[in-house]
DNA sequence: CGCAGATTTGACATTCTTCAAGCCCAGTGG
DNA sequence: CCACTGGGCTTGAAGAATGTCAAATCTGCG
């Protein structure tokens, strides 16, 4: 709908909000609960570790992988739920929300495929934000006191979760930097340019997608107000 | 200097900044490189899973700890550094702070007796921000590599390290939380109560406290600039 | 004592929010 | 088919919160 030539400059082409939907789900992955294998997962790149042996890919198979699809707004786990499972996001794309008793709320992440979800419930047993699918997804269920078993048998599956849970680590620093010390028109920019390097990473455009967010999410997550969200949006169009 | 019976009100009396040091080190533990033992040190309760039996916490001993002195000011690690070990804060307190070109930093967090620091570093083998001392201080030193082989071994340990990485998850989305949707005012309270929160778990005064940092650095940490932290203290202050 | 850095305070500028109005679009029902 | 409706989006004007700049203390340290 936007020039794509636009992402020689710093900020990609502004994108439209539609409802077609990135990732569609394959049929066969709509059904209740099948089990996925992780072997012939094309994801797998993304959640495990790189060069588990066929015993140790089969062992993740029979120990730990089912599927789970949630529809659009619809709450893959709440505040206060008890902690059983990690989840590592199959399709589609989620918001995590803590929720303030004054209504004002706090977007803490988005999460597109291949992004793992829940791990804040590690550390006492109860989750402390909810996951809300953006359109309808599908997650694996990773369940964790199992995944803990499976870490001291192999180690790089040790490595791994610890990897996974810094990378959020990481990843939260960033955002308090951008919530901390950026402009609106800025926070904004980098918002854009770390989707699109998200996207990119799963193969698609970078100067062009959709955004499954509204502006109010968007601002939630960016510590601002919808209205200024759509100024930076408009103001970047008329500059391109 | 302020009245300690000021703690009938949300906000704590306002601290006021001193030299005086909280945590005065112990003679014997500012010699360069002292083993110290795990099986007797008062800090045990924070950094390691209770309920380890007295040979495991042989084995950690044996394997884990040196410590390590930091003078005021000087970094326990920089950003790009080479990752190896996280550490326990012995005694004193840092900060960590992620520097941008432009001059515009962020302080992700202040680490006080018993906190954790440099678990951001698991993700790719190199820190990601600066931790600098705020006081003469000193850190217990466990190199990681060793602390996941004993994690293989010692399940209690597995789950604290995945508990105290998802600590640092949660107190980070609140911090986003805290720096998305709060005004200047919630925030500096916000941050006295979290502190003299902190303070409290080490046995300290709940109502007076010194601050080791300056209104920069807490400026920084919440999101603000050092005179607006200034405003808020005095407005405290008169407010009672 | 006197300096350098930290803090406080005031006046003014800027940014962002608030409030309000209108537009666009999809879904709905006559 | 088309008016109607609601949610999301855009835009403008005014106001509040915070940042910027500057000056005057305060404090610890040599």
């Amino acid at each position: 709908m936007y020039a794509p030539s636009a992402h020689e400059v710093d900020v990609p082409a502004v994108p439209v909000r539609t409802t077609c939907p990135v990732h569609l789900l394959a049929p066969t992955e709509t059904a209740k609960r099948p089990t996925v294998r992780c072997a012939s997962c094309t994801m797998r790149g993304v959640c495990m570790p790189s060069g588990l042996s066929s015993s140790e890919l089969a062992q993740l198979d029979s120990v730990i992988c089912t599927t789970r699809t949630i529809r659009r707004g619809d709450t893959l786990y709440r505040a206060d739920d008890d902690f059983q499972s990690i989840y590592a996001v199959r399709a589609g794309s989620f918001k995590t929300v803590i929720m303030h008793r004054d209504g004002h709320d706090q977007v803490t992440g988005f999460q597109i495929a291949g992004d793992a979800l829940g791990l804040d419930g590690v550390c006492n047993g109860r989750h402390h934000c909810d996951a809300i699918a953006l359109e309808d997804s599908a997650v694996c269920v990773i369940p964790f006191g199992q995944l803990e078993t499976l870490c001291r048998e192999i180690k790089p599956m040790l490595h791994h979760v610890h990897q996974m849970m810094s990378k959020e680590i990481v990843r939260e620093s960033g955002l308090m930097m951008l919530l901390g010390t950026m402009s609106a028109e800025q926070r904004v920019a980098t918002f854009l340019l770390n989707f699109s390097r998200g996207f990119k990473a799963l193969g698609y455009s970078v100067a062009e997608f959709y955004l499954r967010m509204t502006r109010e999410e968007i601002g939630c997550y960016l510590g601002m107000k919808l209205e200024t969200v759509s100024r930076m949006f408009s103001k970047f169009h008329r500059e391109n």
